[in-house]
DNA sequence: CGTGCCCTTGAGTACAATCAACGTTCGTGG
DNA sequence: CCACGAACGTTGATTGTACTCAAGGGCACG
């Protein structure tokens, strides 16, 4: 890829680079409107094309529906498992813990992801899941993701592309954790979240809804609260980022995107045959 | 799982509850002796049992064989894939890099360990792969692991596994880099390397090769070069570890694993059906 | 017998943690 | 309607872990 983040000759901006790439696929929500999984069916067909029948395995692979209240741990870690939990609707994360009660939260979870889809094949989680905010999400039995690995070679070819798409998230948040100052991480967060938000049709131009507290974006960056808060508000002198009450207004996204070094690369948006 | 971390009502050591737990199904090696990928034979059945024609049509997906001298970066990322590489002999890591030139190890690999499988789907990759000794890799052309998805849904599932591993490391290694302290990080990656390297029978008692400089340790662990060698200082006054030319002596793994806070179960050795 | 890489140690510094106090908001119940 | 408590956010003062800078030693290799 020519645009890739250190390659020589290449002066656009990250933002401008990936203007000119994507001719937003991410907009054509309508034709798959009132389907319950409408945005995972968006996130997978972005990836690659989705044919009727596989649309219609993931329908039925979805048995039900259930609700979540804000701050549920709905899965624990080394509890047996029988079914992969995608979100539709609010905030989740996964996190981690130390005897000393510390945690690590390791990922963050919008409507359209898949909580655990790796328990189909861990059987059980080594990490716990919580609803940040209350939630809607859909249960898709393991036997059912079986079936679909048995009939639907493609289709699991673009669910196990999901989870290494996971994994590559991890990677970025590891070197976020290991190399970046709180501010770039800080920085960084708001930079990825707009990014995906934006890949399920969940922004409202260069703003979006980020319900966390200043305290779970300390757990998920490696700092402390206190620190957070400092952090945040040198972001909110700079004219960079204002985060409040639950909302991010991004008012130099340019600028943050340099602050971060982030490149969306890792998120692996780009349309692709599997 | 009564023996996991944190639970009640079980007073045993982490290596107390793993000797009662594994029968040492990895010391099977024998039967599969002299074949190239034996190591990832060994690991793939010791989580679920592969049939022969499974077995078969591994051996047949890889196609040839390759030296890599140490200190070569033989996979870019962001550059287009067609083949997925098995690491057969020697030490390989992933990392990451920022515009300031800091990286970030976000991965060590063993004999026996896919180091790219995740490029199957994602074709192109988020971080870049280095040989750290001499190794010897063997290639798997994306098309036949194509192929595996379209008749072996089972092996499909184990290999799915085999990345999910790697995601679930990958956390390990957030929850490291975001909340352990130094010491806490360098004695988590020591009783890691123990374990992974016994499941492939690379362990002698409690010593194996470990060729990593102090520099890499530090990339790895998200610490300066300097301040790993006082924590390594640390670790041998207090009779933990001796860690020295590339070779590590666990002389106290009991110690170790208390002080890292570690447990086994995010590497999912157990035996479970897929 | 240099030269370069790695390891080691010391001295000074800085970023973020810790400790502490207070403000704000919001829900609950008197 | 107001008192109260809890959770979250904000700020200041102090401490500490790990970083930076610097210099020297050991060892392998050409």
């Amino acid at each position: 890829m020519s645009w890739c983040r250190g390659l020589p000759g290449d002066g656009k901006s990250v933002l401008e680079q990936e203007r000119l790439r994507y001719r937003m696929p991410f907009r054509g929500g309508g034709l798959l409107g009132g389907n319950l999984i409408d945005k995972l069916l968006l996130r997978l067909s972005a990836r690659d094309q989705l044919s009727d029948e596989e649309k219609q395995a993931l329908r039925w692979a979805a048995s039900d529906t259930r609700e979540v209240p804000a701050r549920q741990t709905l899965i624990r870690a080394d509890v047996e498992l029988n079914a992969s939990i995608l979100l539709l609707e609010g905030f989740m994360c996964r996190y981690k813990d130390l005897r000393d009660g510390s945690r690590q939260i390791t990922q963050l979870h919008v409507p359209g992801d898949f909580v655990d889809l790796h328990s189909f094949t861990l059987k059980r989680l080594d990490h716990h899941v919580m609803a940040i905010t209350p939630c809607r999400v859909a249960a898709f039995p393991h036997e059912r993701l079986e079936a679909i690995t048995a009939k639907f070679p493609h289709l699991t070819r673009l669910l196990w592309f999901a989870t290494n798409v996971d994994a590559s998230c991890h990677r970025e948040w590891a070197l976020s954790l290991g190399r970046r100052t709180s501010l770039e991480r800080i920085a960084h967060i708001f930079c990825e979240l707009y990014f995906r938000l934006r890949a399920v049709g969940l922004t409202d131009g260069y703003s979006y809804e980020f319900p966390l507290t200043q305290t779970e974006l300390s757990e998920a960056k490696g700092i402390t609260p206190v620190h957070v808060n400092r952090t945040l508000r040198e972001l909110r002198e700079q004219g960079l980022v204002d985060f409040r009450k639950g909302r991010v207004h991004l008012q130099n996204l340019d600028a943050l995107i340099r602050i971060a070094d982030f490149s969306p690369d890792y998120l692996y948006l780009e349309h692709r045959s599997v």
